[in-house]
DNA sequence: ATAGTTTGACCGCGA
DNA sequence: GTCGCGGTCAAACTA
């Protein structure tokens, strides 16, 4: 943080205030800006990033997603290895609410309440498909 | 102005 | 009792 502005170089001066590479590199390395880069799975559902971490065990970048819906309980979280495109999707918890609604964006309402989604997802695992083979 | 996203730091649990 | 890891929150910035 404290890269654009804010007067944290007040302490000696080391000044240049100048920083435009916004690290945009959120997904693993997408190759050449054209080839619709690494879409996340979409769900049907809207989830919001509240954190990401590399988790060293696994050598592993883990993104946290968690559902707009606050009455949701569902989560997401999302890895992938620093250099393979593959993404492994684990949900945890089952969405309280239907599907956003259709509209492409944001509707909110429809479905709600009436149905409970059944899915019960308890940690699936979405294979990218390539090298991880589900071994399975 | 709002939403969404990003990074850092903090906390809890386990070994 | 200590250390490490994983997970979550808050703040800040950008679009």
């Amino acid at each position: 943080m404290a890269s654009t502005s804010q007067p944290a170089m007040a302490t000696a001066g080391s000044g240049h205030g100048d920083e435009q590479v916004q690290r945009q590199a959120t997904w693993p390395e997408e190759a050449d800006g054209g080839s619709q880069p690494l879409v996340m799975p979409e769900d049907g559902y809207q989830w919001k990033k509240y954190g990401q971490k590399f988790i060293k065990n696994i050598q592993k970048i883990r993104s946290y997603f968690r559902c707009r819906d606050r009455r949701c309980g569902a989560k997401k979280k999302v890895e992938w290895q620093p250099g393979d495109p593959s993404l492994r999707v684990v949900y945890d918890g089952a969405h309280q609410h239907g599907s956003p609604s259709s509209s492409s964006s944001h509707g909110g309402g429809g479905g709600q309440d009436g149905d409970g989604n059944r899915y019960e997802l308890s940690a699936q695992y979405f294979g990218g498909g390539a090298p991880t083979p589900q071994a399975r």
